[in-house]
DNA sequence: CTCCCTGCAAACTGTTTGCAAGTAC
DNA sequence: GTACTTGCAAACAGTTTGCAGGGAG
């Protein structure tokens, strides 16, 4: 178990829209730098507001699209929890899970489960064949305990 | 791990209704025994319906707000998916975990997990206090498959 | 008889789409 | 210059609320 971060680069996630195809424009670099530089989750209206701080005039719709893209690249992650399921974080490098603070919202990730002999028992009992599995824990941070 | 499957029964959500102070009423038996005899997630409209079928002047308002009480005493869970988060399902029996079949929507759950030294480890490289964890798996049932 | 419950309609929130003007390349 | 992108407005889907009539206890 290893709890290691990778702070997101904002100009590989740049680079990545641009070898996509897509183009990099003002609007979605703001957008983008606003997911890769906070600590927790953030819904698109909070996007949205944090990302008109320096530029009052991108709208919402843009930030849904950018979203919606950087999600199906694989560089943001959306986040299930309790009170909603609209929340974005950057996503993790390689196989990791989510530790979420209940109330600050900070999160972290972590790697190393050992959750394969589970996975193989559900398939032998259950009969499935198990394609992903989905880990996330919450609690406080050392802040807010 | 376990996979024992303890079929909710429709009694004694009712009487768990009462003892709450809410009453017993038709539109409300009719929807609890949808969600309780389901194998499968429902969203409210499909809850919807299918308590209809049977019941055609139940209104979707009443479906909402009788979910909104079975999950409120814990007899039914709502289900978090890649493609939206609206899903309710019978709710486990003890701590439990889901498996859910990405094509028909099958659900099973399984209990026995051992997460307990993967909290410990988390806890102790984060800072934080592990509140509780969330773990589903998905693939496909010996039917889909 | 009283209070809770129901269903309809309407309000509301969050998200998506159509389209004309603007911008990257 | 071409194709993609943007922002506005409007449409849309899912959910919640107000309220008068109806039903449980």
């Amino acid at each position: 178990m290893t709890l290691d971060y990778h702070p997101p680069n904002l100009s590989d996630w740049l680079e990545r829209l641009e070898a996509s195809g897509y183009r990099r424009t003002e609007p979605r670099t703001a957008i983008a730098q606003v997911v890769a530089e906070s600590h927790r989750t953030l819904s698109p209206i909070e996007v949205y507001d944090l990302a008109r701080a320096d530029h009052p005039k991108i709208g919402l719709v843009t930030v849904y699209r950018t979203l919606e893209k950087l999600e199906e690249l694989g560089l943001i992650a959306r986040v299930h929890q309790s009170d909603g399921c609209n929340g974005y974080i950057a996503a993790p490098s390689g196989h990791q899970h989510l530790l979420i603070c209940q109330d600050c919202g900070r999160t972290e990730y972590f790697s190393g489960d050992n959750l394969v002999d589970l996975v193989s028992n559900v398939e032998a009992q259950s009969g499935y064949t198990v394609e992903s599995h989905w880990l996330q824990l919450s609690g406080y941070c050392a802040n807010c305990r």
